[in-house]
DNA sequence: TTGGGTTTATACACAACTGTACAACGTTAG
DNA sequence: CTAACGTTGTACAGTTGTGTATAAACCCAA
C-alpha cells in the first residue's frame, strides 16, 4: 500500500485542538493542512467534506468524554463519591475541558451538536447523581445540588469575575463543601 | 443634510442581534447590510472597518448591561435582595441574555473581550455580595454562594441535560434555596 | 527492480467576504 | 428652486476558503 503520512485520525486530532482554541469556525480544512504540514490533497479521501470532518469530531469527542471515561472509571474505581470525582478530573482534563466547553457553544446553534451534549450530560448527570445520592435522601434535593455541582464546574470557566482575597480555586473549593451540605474545613482529595 | 435610512446605532444593533444566534464569526458586514436591507455603501461611513464595528458594540453592550441596569435599579430599588433580583432579571433579559452568552464565548478567544467582561462580571458580583451577605456572615462562605449563583445564572444556560421528572426551572428553584441556604418551600417572588 | 495501489501536491473554478473609490441619489437649508 | 452635503449603490481588486480533477510521489510486494 502507499505511505499514510497524514492518516484520517490525525485530521480529526488536530480539527478537535483547533475547534478548542478557536471555536468550530476556526476549523477550516486548509489551516488543519497547513498545521498539519500538508496540503489538502489527502483529506477528501478520508471525508466527504468539511461537514462530514465536524461529525467525526463530534463522534471522537463523544466516544472519548464518555465511554473512556466510563471505562477506565469501571477498572479504577473505589466508592460512588471517588468515580464521580475521578469523572470530574478526567472527563475535565486540560485536553478534554476546552473542546468540552467549545462543543456547548456550538451546541447553541447547532441542533444535532445539541442533542449529543444532551446524550453525554445525562450520562454525567447520572454518575452525579449517584454519588450525591450518596449524602442526601431526598430526591429533589439530589436533583438541586447535582445541578449545582454541574454549573460550577462548567459555569466557572465561563466567568471573569475576580475574588478579592482569594483564588477561584479557593471559593469553589468553598462551594463544593455548600454544595455536598458539609461544615468548612473538611479537606477533599 | 442627507437621509439617514441606515444609523450608526442599526448597524450596532443589528451586529449585536446577529453575535447572539451566531457568534462573532457570523457578525460579517455584508451579511448585516443585507438583513438591514441595504449595502455595504454607507457602513464605511460609520466605521473604520469590521473591528470598529465589533468594538462599538461591546461599548452599547458594556454600557447597556451594566449602567443602564444600575440606573433603573437605582430608580425602583426596594431592599438589596430586591435589588439583586432586578438586576438579574433585567441583565439576563431575553434579549442581553443571548447577547451575554455569545461574549462568554467570545471572551476565551479575546483578552480585550475577556477584560471588559471582567470589568462586568465584577459589577455584578459586588451586588450580588451585598444582597448575599445580608443573609449570611462570613465573609467566605458569601463569594462562595455568590460563585455558585452566579454560576448556577450563567452555566444553566450551557448545560444539555434532562431532569426527570421536573423542569430546569423547578430544580434551580430548589437550587436557589440551597444557595440561599433556605429551607425548601418558602416562595420567592 | 518493477508494478500496483494509495497518498499527496498542484491547478482550477467558484463562492464569500473585505475594504476602496466614485457616481447617483435624496434631503434640507438658504 | 437650487446647491450642498451626507448617505447609498455599484464596481473593483485582493484574500481566504471550498471542493474537484489529475498528475506526481511514495511504499510495499512480487
Amino acid at each position: 500500500m502507499g505511505a499514510l503520512r497524514t492518516p484520517r485520525e490525525k485530521w480529526i486530532d488536530e480539527g478537535l485542538r483547533v475547534l478548542a482554541d478557536g471555536g468550530v469556525d476556526a476549523v477550516r480544512v486548509d489551516a488543519l493542512a497547513k498545521s498539519l504540514g500538508v496540503t489538502r490533497g489527502g483529506f477528501y479521501g478520508y471525508f466527504a467534506d468539511r461537514g462530514a470532518l465536524l461529525e467525526a469530531m463530534l463522534d471522537a469527542w463523544e466516544r472519548e468524554t464518555t465511554d473512556d471515561v466510563l471505562d477506565q472509571i469501571g477498572r479504577e474505581g473505589g466508592d460512588l463519591t471517588e468515580k464521580a470525582w475521578l469523572a470530574g478530573q478526567l472527563t475535565f482534563s486540560d485536553r478534554l475541558l476546552p473542546i468540552d466547553l467549545a462543543v456547548r457553544d456550538w451546541a447553541r446553534r447547532d441542533q444535532a451538536v445539541a442533542g449529543r451534549l444532551r446524550r453525554v450530560d445525562n450520562k454525567r448527570m447520572e454518575l452525579l447523581r449517584e454519588a450525591i445520592g450518596t449524602v442526601c435522601a431526598d430526591p429533589e434535593e439530589v436533583e438541586a445540588r447535582c445541578l449545582l455541582a454541574f454549573c460550577g464546574a462548567i459555569g466557572s470557566h465561563f466567568l471573569a469575575a475576580d475574588h478579592p482575597g482569594s483564588t477561584r480555586a479557593q471559593v469553589m473549593a468553598r462551594a463544593c463543601e455548600i454544595i455536598l451540605n458539609r461544615p468548612p474545613g473538611n479537606p477533599t482529595t
